[in-house]
DNA sequence: TGTCAAACCATGAAATACCACAGAATTTTA
DNA sequence: TAAAATTCTGTGGTATTTCATGGTTTGACA
């Protein structure tokens, strides 16, 4: 299975090294890279993470698409120049660059959050804050979740 | 894993080398050709980059569309004649045309830009400008990106 | 013979590969 | 079922290599 799945802390080392969960490694055991693929997040403050035949499903998308539209080329193209391809060590870590630990807010220790077919990292407290008012507003709205076949 | 991401800053010394980035030549590995393709960008103030595979593919697909489609085919034969094939010496750099660093307003480092399939190369402070103003437009429209399976 | 471009060589800094160990979890055995 | 052993996972530190960049030499062409 391919799936990010559950929360996991893990702590940061004063050289940035963060071993990654090992479910969370082994979900991206049938890519050819044996690593993930970082980037700041738009829409929060938190790290996005995929696997990297998903960034290169991407590019073959945007590959398809019009020389002239650039509308979604602009989204890609940023996301293309701010991600990082950063490999798995022996132990399975990768070493996080400041930058992205800066925007994360990131000192010491994180969370991996499962989300299906990526992933994000999040500084603990930031992600307790936000999980906490999530839940707050799938309580107060009750979204329908419909699965297509 | 042939993508060109991130962004990485280089110099260029006044013979005009610049060496390319690591992971960008590893992205270029498994080309017949050791070196990259470079052309002056249609749409902005850069220099467009891929591999030589790249731009045969593109070849192959001007081939079967010029048929139908004189515009395109204009853009390619300007394309073709514009391009430039520089080979990489032993420690990995190129040697940047003058023209090239001229149309992109290039004098002492440049930006490396990782595009997916391609890449690009920016004077660094119109690389900054560029993409904070992509950034504040892509906050504002807020474009909805979908990966489909 | 002079000038220019391309190949060659050297070096410091930074990244990464390597090694060792502790705790947890799972399996095996009595 | 309980205890022992082994594997796996996460963590810390050290050593080696790689990378980017500077300068130098060699060769080609005018």
């Amino acid at each position: 299975m391919s799936l990010f799945l559950s929360s996991f802390t893990a702590k940061v080392d004063p050289k940035g090294r963060l071993s990654v969960p090992s479910t969370f490694r082994a979900a991206t055991g049938g890519d050819a890279f044996a690593g993930v693929v970082l980037f700041r997040s738009f829409t929060g403050k938190c790290i996005e993470g995929m696997t990297m035949s998903r960034m290169e499903r991407m590019a073959d998308a945007t590959d398809q698409m019009n020389v002239f539209d650039s509308k979604l080329d602009e989204l890609t193209a940023m996301l293309f120049a701010d991600a990082r391809q950063l490999a798995f060590d022996v132990t399975g870590r990768i070493v996080m660059p400041s930058d992205l630990l800066e925007h994360a807010g990131i000192k010491d220790s994180v969370v991996f959050v499962g989300r299906g077919r990526g992933f994000q990292i999040w500084e603990p407290s930031a992600f307790q804050k936000i999980q906490s008012e999530s839940l707050a507003k799938l309580q107060r709205d009750k979204p329908a979740l419909t699965l297509r076949q």
